[in-house]
DNA sequence: AAACAGGAACCAC
DNA sequence: GTGGTTCCTGTT
């Protein structure tokens, strides 16, 4: 895989286990969408990004020359996912998730963007969490203009959203969630990093964000997950749920003990054999 | 139009 | 610490 910079673009040569579509929207991050002419829009960092593909190469339009690391960084290109599908790959129960997942690197979103995001996600889906989250930054994020003409908006600061009071959140849509944001946004507002999260062991860290209002287990292991570095945190919602009956269990609900040795047995990588578990209980469509 | 989908809080036990 | 109920909105 070759990275350098080219006219405002970071290119990506020889692209290997990179699919942008499937990274994209398969629910890890909420800030990106499919346009009509078949690019990828994000943004991250307070930057808009436009992602094209042509001849095997990968595009990131919109770019500074001292952007290349931080692209880079931000959608995990230095990992080698081949050799973490190739663990998926050779054992006999998850190899079925192979051509669901294939492709997609798990990318390393801003703590408070995430976190904020992630308590949004609580009981509800990732149509739904997209829309919300982009009324929060049409609301109180920062406006930038493109120069074609069309704009984007930044995700919201901590200082900008600690100053919402629960009615404002309630009318975006976040509902129930409301007063979890506010709580924790205005928490964060007040001092607390979540950076030093990062060089925790995940215990520790996983405790630290269970402790905020809004976020429980599954919350806090995205968190870890998308945001904070830790590749062994393992989301379980309703579609892993249902994927690990099938797979592993027999057709019978687990136990949290035997959820727990399975993400052990899994290894260092599991958060991310879980991104492919998941792709492939939503793509099959388990449960339906 | 009632039922369902989707996690955390909260209160019992 | 576990189990049941409630919270809100969009979709079917």
């Amino acid at each position: 895989m070759d990275i350098y910079y080219k006219n405002g673009s970071v290119i990506i040569e020889n692209a290997q286990n990179f699919n942008v579509e499937r990274s994209c929207l398969c629910g890890q991050a909420f800030r990106f969408s499919k346009q009509r002419d078949g690019s990828m829009f994000g943004i991250a960092f307070n930057k808009g990004v436009r992602i094209i593909e042509y001849n095997g190469i990968i595009e990131i339009q919109n770019c500074e020359e001292q952007d290349v690391k931080l692209w880079s960084n931000y959608f995990d290109l230095e990992r080698d996912y081949g050799q973490i599908e190739k663990i998926i790959l050779d054992d006999e129960r998850l190899s079925v998730c192979v051509p669901y997942g294939s492709g997609i690197r798990i990318f390393k979103q801003e703590p408070f963007e995430a976190f904020i995001s992630f308590i949004i996600s609580a009981n509800n889906n990732i149509k739904r969490i997209s829309g919300i989250v982009e009324k929060l930054c049409a609301y109180c994020g920062e406006k930038k203009e493109l120069e074609n003409g069309s704009h984007y908006y930044t995700f919201p600061t901590p200082e900008r959203l600690a100053a919402l009071s629960e009615e404002e959140l309630f009318k975006l849509g976040t509902g129930y969630r409301a007063p979890y944001i506010v709580k924790s946004a205005r928490r964060i507002a007040d001092g607390y990093d979540l950076l030093p999260l990062k060089n925790m062991p995940i215990e520790s860290a996983r405790k630290e964000l269970l402790s905020f209002s809004g976020v429980g287990p599954k919350v806090a292991d995205c968190i870890l997950l998308f945001s904070l570095g830790f590749t062994n945190a393992f989301p379980i919602d309703v579609w892993m749920r249902r994927a690990l009956r099938e797979l592993f269990f027999d057709g019978r609900e687990p136990s949290k003990k035997e959820l727990e040795s399975l993400n052990l047995r899994l290894g260092e990588y599991s958060g991310i054999v879980q991104q492919y578990i998941f792709n492939y209980a939503r793509e099959v469509g388990l449960g339906k």
